[in-house]
DNA sequence: GGTATAAAACCGACCAGGCGGTTTGTAAAG
DNA sequence: CTTTACAAACCGCCTGGTCGGTTTTATACC
């Protein structure tokens, strides 16, 4: 095997071993001989590829969060086309989904901000961004930041293990909070568009009185 | 000093140690070791105190709990009169307390879970009851619980760094999430309540149909 | 009161193990 | 033959926790 590749599967080795520390033993019990050990990789060879520990935090981070703007973008081309309001929708969803793929990422979110909390502004910058797209095209900004806070809330609620609701409670909040039409704005902004946004025809397509059971997919679902 | 009094002194001077550290230092900081140097404390008088440092991480996050519940309790009595959901009013006002006390408390919580996931299940038992009451109390359950994750989702946010918002904002957030009025309830659970709820006097108080213009300052508005 | 004694609070040296990181050595790739 | 990828022993420091001893407070007896 060449090296390049070689260089890759260690690193992925390494980073999924950690993962499944992580979520095995909790954030305090990621060390370094702990991957090492987990991964079948000597402690030198984890050494290698990652220089300092912090640097195996900082791959971790970076890792799930490509994963999760993947999701996010994808999420994102659909919606265009069924919410007027869709960088909310794909946030929501998408923190629907990190709840489900439990531990895995966010989990390493915490064991960062336990070894360095300044970490966290890596996936602080990628939220400023989110946020003011989410006010962009929301003619009522303050809900739209609500909804999102709220999907943010049973996530990070739920990482923590401190969410006493059961699986089909979560899942039908999210529902809930993505469906738009159960959201009515405030005249606020504005109580016809000010702008005609460029999914008026789409949103034509669902008329039904704000009280109508949605029908979105909700991509995948678990159990029943 | 007598025996208790100075028993109580040097707890709380360790765990006020423990708060200071955990809060200028980060999480990953919080030693033994390092409580005995801030509080002044020797090692051997913290350990006299707290036989385990996970007795410390508990005693910390016992302590931050009933300074919210006292809080708590004390909104829950003047939000009875103003709101017909004083559970959520005080749940919600008290996470908004939270987040300016900031790192103080629910920092220690990062600790705690970092060192021992385990010791969540102390606040979430909490939790669960303050859910239930707010359910209980509310016409539209589901909406309670989404007014009352979205105020999390912004304490937790703000706890770990990622939320991007002014602190105008964030006021300006929970000042919507705490009006009653700005939320209206879906049919879902009774469009008239079937269960005559102690406050509908109160509820009373404030009989515009829900849609007419707050009188809320609304603060800084960015864009037209 | 004073004094002997027990008990609680506290100190600081100490320990074994784990930690992040370095060094030295070796085999494979280029 | 140089460079890269890895292995394994090693290092110093810090960790949570122990322990024997000292000081302070409480109690018992006179």
């Amino acid at each position: 095997m060449d090296n390049p590749s070689r260089s890759e599967r260690s690193r992925n080795a390494a980073l999924d071993a950690a993962i499944t520390i992580v979520t095995r033993d909790g954030p305090g019990r990621l060390t370094l001989d702990a991957i090492a050990r987990e991964s079948g990789l000597s402690k030198g060879g984890v050494m290698h590829q990652f220089r300092t520990k912090e640097a195996v935090l900082r791959a971790l981070l970076e890792q799930q969060m490509t994963h999760f703007e993947e999701f996010s973008t994808r999420y994102l081309e659909k919606a265009r086309e069924t919410s007027d309001q869709p960088e909310l929708a794909a946030q929501i969803a998408t923190l629907k989904e990190a709840i489900s793929t439990p531990r895995a990422g966010a989990f390493a979110l915490l064991a960062a901000m336990n070894a360095n909390p300044e970490l966290m502004a890596m996936p602080r910058d990628v939220d400023i961004k989110k946020v003011a797209l989410m006010k962009a095209e929301a003619c009522d900004p303050d809900l739209a930041l609500l909804r999102w806070a709220a999907a943010r809330g049973l996530l990070l609620s739920s990482l923590f293990g401190m969410l006493s609701l059961t699986e089909a409670e979560r899942d039908r909040l999210f529902e809930r909070l993505l469906d738009d039409s159960k959201w009515t704005a405030l005249e606020h902004g504005a109580a016809e568009p000010a702008k005609p946004s460029r999914t008026t025809a789409a949103r034509a397509a669902s008329p039904r009185p704000a009280g109508a059971r949605s029908a979105k997919p909700a991509s995948a679902r678990k159990r029943g």
